[in-house]
DNA sequence: CTGTATCCTATCGGATACTG
DNA sequence: CAGTATCCGATAGGATACAG
């Protein structure tokens, strides 16, 4: 349903939408938290094991920043021990089109790396 | 025609192809770049002009990149003063379905903020 | 006009230790 | 398990000056 608009004819406004997009998620582990709960709930251990690379202090400070934008929400269990789940809000769910672009084009860049 | 495809059936890979798009689009300015060069060339002091939160250094170190990944072309012309155009590639060309759907969800952030 | 070259600082982000 | 706190280094990025 968003086929028929050509950015090309859109004018270079003064604040370009694009930038706001960034602005949100942009910091690098943002769009693959995305990414990893595009599908379901996860547990703060199952991100941190699907991100290895990340650390702890940062997965939760992009986790809070998300938080903060309305696109992530997280829900607190009240068990011993600690249970915290993270999932995509109705709000977060309006970024999987981007989300999907990113993944179609890295599938597209990756086999050009590796000729 | 990639409208068929579905993200949340997508297994979680071990490295993830939204990785490889996020590592050579991350970096606050190029996806911006990327936007003002959409539609046609554009001299470097015309990127300047559009970007004007962003420094010359680091306009020319994220379009060097740029250029070293293929997506944008360098065209010196040998004249006095000196002209310079940039412009996407055709592989760059591939990128407008990412950026058409940054700017898409731009526009929606915008309006909720607003709000 | 289109760059380079320095210098400098703020933020990002890693390592480690500790807590309810 | 899911955090918080602290320290510390790397690097992104800004200001300024200068060059072809």
């Amino acid at each position: 349903m968003t086929k028929k608009i050509d950015i090309d004819k859109i004018e270079d406004n003064e604040k370009c939408p694009v930038e706001t997009a960034i602005d949100v998620l942009a910091g690098k582990w943002k769009i693959l938290i995305l990414w990893y709960l595009r599908r379901d709930t996860k547990r703060f251990s199952e991100l941190k094991k699907l991100l290895p690379k990340t650390t702890q202090k940062m997965l939760i400070q992009k986790l809070r920043e998300l938080e903060k934008d309305g696109i992530v929400h997280r829900e607190v269990y009240p068990v011993v021990p600690p249970k915290v789940e993270y999932s995509l809000t109705e709000y977060g769910q309006t970024l999987k089109p981007i989300i999907k672009q990113l993944y179609l084009w890295g599938e597209i860049h990756k086999q050009k790396l590796n000729k």
